[in-house]
DNA sequence: CATGCATCCTGTAGTAACTACAGGATCAAG
DNA sequence: CTTGATCCTGTAGTTACTACAGGATGCATG
């Protein structure tokens, strides 16, 4: 994850301020590495810093979270999924963009195509 | 597309800077309009920027310029692949976090994944 | 004990590809 | 002649960090 990334998070108050020893640097209690890790688990799964901010504190609301968290999922889950399609989209487009290639060819018919109607 | 686009563009140099009339407003002539057509184009099929400007580069020097748009697509083409496959394996994990929620739970097993080991 | 290197600190700027203003000028329509 | 749309320039904001600069501290080695 990198120091960077967590002073990051807690400039945007994503994660509490670190606790701080003597001598001014950062130090990490269970909790606070428990909430790290949840992060970065969450970043991992795609979801946006805005959605862990939102999942992190469900988490430590301790009463009826489940439904809040469901819905926040599901939502990406469709995101992802939608993604999925354009690229779908777009790697066909390519494919066919492609198909006229032929290597040692002048004119390419693939700019062709990106210049004409 | 927007005229604040079209300006970025000409800001970075992927179009040369359009010429002006009188009044001091931009002017675009066909081989211009065809310039911004084809970089809207490729923007469309995902290529980015430094791409859209090696293939506009390719497209003006008149020879031999199919083997180098041709890497250029299918490097893109890669990308676009693999963006793909990281999704699928994003959605499956999404998919395999939200099996456990149900409705009402009060101890979310999404929130209790994503913290725990 | 001195030295060197790693790591930490703060704060700022850069990344990609635009978008969204602010503040002002100009144009066409009514 | 007024009104509203569109243009102009220039700057700041977006996302989620990463990459410094410039300085202090800690640890290991000689």
């Amino acid at each position: 994850m990198g120091i960077e990334a967590i002073r990051y998070y807690e400039r945007e108050g994503i994660v509490p301020t670190a606790a701080r020893a003597e001598n001014g640097r950062r130090v990490y209690d269970d909790d606070a590495i428990a909430r790290l890790r949840f992060v970065r688990r969450c970043r991992d799964l795609g979801f946006s810093i805005k959605q862990v901010k939102a999942l992190l504190s469900l988490s430590i609301s301790s009463t009826n979270n489940c439904d809040d968290a469901n819905s926040i999922g599901k939502a990406h889950l469709d995101d992802v999924r939608e993604k999925i399609a354009d690229l779908k989209m777009l790697e066909n487009a390519l494919i066919e963009l492609l198909a006229n290639c032929a290597d040692g060819k002048a004119l390419c018919p693939m700019l062709g195509q990106l210049f004409n109607e």
